[in-house]
DNA sequence: GGTGAAATCTATTTACG
DNA sequence: CGTAAATAGATTTCACC
C-alpha cells in the first residue's frame, strides 16, 4: 500500500505539514501547477496513508497541562503477555502520548503530559502503580521544552 | 494573551485535535450549534494561541525516515553559552523533533529521526560530534513505536 | 453570548488536450 | 499528467436578537 513519492509530492506534505488548513488552490499556486492535479496529488495521497490525518496543535497550558514527563519503564518478565499487557494499558491512559519499545536496560520508554507534578504523581502511583507487570519507573520531567517541531524532514 | 475554555471550546478542540480539515459547519452540526459562533470561537482560539496551528500526519516510512531515537546528551558545562549553543544548534538540525531540558543525572532528552541507523550514526558523529558544548551522548534506539497519539487529553 | 440568510470564496467534478 | 470552466459546497459577513 506504499507510493513513490515525487518531488512535487514532496512539496505538497512540506506545505501540508505547517499549514494543514491551507486552501488547495493556494497551494497549487506556490508550486505553480493548477489545482486539479494538486487535488488529485493529496487525495492519493491520503488514500495510500502519506498523509495519515490533519490535526489542529492545541497549547497544552490551555488545557491545563503543564507538566511534560519521560518515563523508564522496565517489565517483570519480558514474555509477551506481560507486554501486550502494559502496551494495552498504556493505550487507554489518555495522559500517556507515546509510548516506544527501546533498546538498552530499560523496556519502555513513555511520554506523559499531566496538569502539575502532584497531577502526575497520582497518575505514577493509581494508573501505573495498579499494573503488575511492571518492575520499575524511573522519571524524568522535563524542566523545558526547548522546542517540538511537528514537521518531519523533507529533503528534495 | 490566555484565554479561559468553556466546555463548547473544549469540544471543538477536541474534534479539530482529530480532524484538522472537517468543515466548520460540521463540527458546528455535532456539536448542535450554528457555524458563525462555532467559527467564532475558532478564531479567537486561533488568535489568542490555543490553537496554535494545523497540520498534515505524514507518515514517516513515506519520507523513508525509519529510526527513532531518543538521546540523552550532557554539556561539559551548566553555563547558559553552553547552553544556548546547543540548543540553537539543535533548532537547527532538521532531523531533530523534540529537544528538553531534563532533571537528573543528564541535561537534554533529545528525539532524532533518521533513514536508517547508518544515518543516525553519522548524524551522532559528524552532527553532534561537532559541538563542542556536548559531553556525551546515550543513544536508545526505538525498537518498535507501540503508539504516538497526536491528541491531548480533553475533559470537560 | 446567539441566529439565519446573503455574498464570497474554495473544493470538486466534468470535459478535454 | 496537465488545463480550464461549471457546479456543488464551505466560509465569511451582515443585520438582528
Amino acid at each position: 500500500m506504499s507510493h513513490r513519492c515525487d518531488a512535487k509530492d514532496l512539496s505538497i506534505l512540506a506545505i501540508l505539514q505547517q499549514h494543514g488548513r491551507i486552501a488547495i488552490a493556494e497551494i497549487a499556486n506556490k508550486l505553480n501547477m493548477s489545482d486539479t492535479p494538486c487535488l488529485r496529488r493529496i487525495r492519493k495521497m491520503e488514500q495510500n496513508g502519506v498523509i495519515k490525518g490533519y490535526g489542529a496543535d492545541v497549547d497544552p497550558s490551555a488545557l491545563d497541562l503543564n507538566v511534560t514527563v519521560y518515563a523508564f519503564v522496565r517489565l517483570k518478565e519480558n514474555s509477551a503477555h506481560f507486554a501486550n499487557q502494559f502496551e494495552q494499558a498504556a493505550t487507554d491512559l489518555e495522559q500517556i502520548l507515546e509510548c516506544s519499545v527501546i533498546s538498552g536496560a530499560h523496556d519502555y520508554l513513555i511520554k506523559i503530559i499531566a496538569k502539575d507534578l502532584a497531577d502526575y504523581e497520582s497518575f505514577v502511583k493509581q494508573r501505573l502503580g495498579e499494573l503488575k507487570c511492571i518492575a520499575s519507573i524511573e522519571s524524568s520531567v522535563v524542566l523545558k521544552q526547548t522546542f517540538s517541531k511537528k514537521q518531519l524532514p523533507i529533503r528534495n
